[in-house]
DNA sequence: CTGAAAGCGCTAACAT
DNA sequence: ATGTTAGCGCTTTCAG
């Protein structure tokens, strides 16, 4: 923190024998200069170790480079989520090559009334914003606000309410489907599903996705196999486990609506002395890295969490630029097959 | 993005029927206004809707409110990395509560001469920093850089180099003793270690500690059961487990000097028939979330890695304030026993 | 092609 | 206790 004498864009200017101006004119490279004049002031700015006050330029110009990030998770839910990182990582990845930076805004640790990302997003601060789909539920009035900003902004997530917006998430519903097929197509006839209710979208897609598959192979849709893992996490799926397993007519293939919920499934199995995939078939969704490396590797639905992050940015950077026509990005998802799903028991 | 006019400090000031320098004084509550005028301003502000630009502030008063978080990791490196994660998350933490944002400066995806972070750093755009630490040689004038800015910064990890500077870390040495002691009172004496050399200090200071113990417990160092993991990842300790196991005098028990580094033991021990503890006992370092859930469970020294992000922002904090006497916090680590660990085999 | 000058929205002396 | 005013560092017309 040595006192370092701040240098502007006046020390340039003099340094270089040119008006500020023209140092603006070279740093923002729209206008034509002079090539002599470029190169004093290119130097110039070397010679002195120049770099431009974001903030000023912030103020003057309306842009700042920097792009927010509205995540309704607070940094805990975040941190346990690998597909949310996975999707903030694209994000950076992005942002990155185009010199732009990210304001991260969470929700604040106690679920307060007004989350602390709601000041920021009207502060003037930023070029525009990736919002993580949240519920309107949760936050009333978060998309109304958003579309009363100067800004751009994409949703990363399905659209919610009824504020038009721009889109990017992965095809639940074909995953779903083509999940449901496999299982089905390995004999399973009773699969149970750990979905979570009044979260995310999502989460619904997949289980009409399911619904749908058992539909179409003229299979009975049983309500009771449905059953609330509460909140993504692992302990949430645990504890949901029991409903689907302690009954005589137990399902022969569990599928979470994502990976971590489906560990918490596999470790029930486990302390329960249930083989998988010899006993039960465990499925989940999303393909985190963990989901490779569990016991057993676990069958799931890859979603390309990154990837979803890039399209968020590329959209909002076209949206920048000036528009696009194409108001949602859908993202392809597969079914990766290991070694967690296999036929069901004989009898079970 | 509707065009919803920019509601300034002046549109306030007209609807109060007071001055741009009374709403200010209001909003900073530094000063003393009277009740009844304050109340009109703040009614005037919550009718108009009306939110300060940060640029604007940050440009008058040299202050932002927000954090930067300098990473000498790629996005997809942090991705990786659950204890930098988990670091990060305890940073936003302790933010959140202060009202500041967190503005995040990855390296790039290419490793390039100049990394995107430098200018940001350099932007006075930020109010202080906190930098994951780095080898010197990967970004030899960052810390230069840093002591020339005119803010306070502090290093997440050891202190590098000849720059004078306020660093939190674990206690890697005790960790590291404390599991080594532990090894050797559960019979083992030929320990193999996987390290990483040439990235952080810390994978030196737990080679170290287990160095010590060995020394302190008249056990002889043997070089050669010492090998490099490369990057802290599963897949680069998954390719380095041969150097430990195929050989005659084969170690009984592996200390990674990482959690994820460690998986990759339990892989490799999976795919060759080795059982865990049985055959050979795996211990990591961290103890991340998927250590309590791998298969097995995983033995491993627990880095509160959480609350080292906190120590971090507490740190900037005191220094935003004008300064502390503790230069360095050193945060305790602990030994978690789980079931990758036992005796040795009879023979081996 | 270059420079002068007027702000951008706010804070912080300094007056009143 | 409140208002006036001079910048903060930059971009951006508008002249030259």
């Amino acid at each position: 923190m040595t006192e370092t004498p701040k240098v502007t864009i006046y020390d340039v200017a003099a340094r270089a024998g040119v008006s500020i101006s023209t140092v603006s004119k070279v740093l923002s490279s729209s206008t034509r200069v002079n090539k002599v004049t470029r190169e004093k002031v290119l130097t110039a700015i070397k010679q002195l170790n120049y770099v431009p006050s974001l903030a000023a330029r912030g103020i003057a110009s309306g842009r700042t480079s920097i792009i927010g990030l509205v995540s309704p998770y607070t940094p805990l839910q975040l941190l346990h989520d690998p597909h949310l990182q996975a999707n903030i990582c694209g994000i950076e990845e992005i942002l990155n090559e185009h010199d732009y930076a990210l304001l991260i805004a969470t929700a604040n640790r106690e679920h307060e009334s007004a989350p602390s990302y709601e000041r920021l997003l009207r502060s003037n601060y930023i070029d525009g914003a990736v919002v993580m789909e949240t519920q309107e539920s949760k936050s009333p009035d978060l998309h109304r606000q958003l579309s009363q900003q100067r800004y751009p902004w994409v949703i990363l997530g399905y659209p919610v309410g009824m504020v038009p917006s721009y889109c990017v998430h992965a095809d639940d519903l074909q995953g779903a489907q083509s999940m449901t097929e496999y299982l089905i197509s390995l004999g399973h006839r009773r699969i149970g599903v750990i979905e979570v209710k009044d979260s995310a979208y999502a989460s619904e897609e997949r289980v009409r996705g399911y619904r749908q598959m058992l539909a179409q192979k003229g299979l009975p849709f049983d309500k009771s196999l449905v059953v609330d893992g509460r909140d993504w996490s692992t302990e949430g799926a645990y504890k949901a486990v029991p409903k689907l397993l302690e009954r005589p007519d137990r399902p022969t293939a569990i599928f979470a609506v994502n990976d971590c919920m489906a560990f918490g499934v596999l470790q029930y199995a486990r302390e329960h002395g249930l083989l998988v995939p010899e006993d039960l078939t465990v499925v989940g969704f999303d393909d985190i890295p963990a989901a490779a490396t569990s016991f057993p590797p676990l069958t799931t639905i890859r979603q390309p969490s990154i990837q979803m992050g890039h399209e968020a940015i590329k959209l909002l950077f076209k949206l920048l630029e000036g528009g696009t026509n194409s108001s949602r990005v859908v993202v392809s998802t597969e079914v990766v097959v290991r070694a967690s799903s296999g036929p069901p028991p004989e009898k079970v």
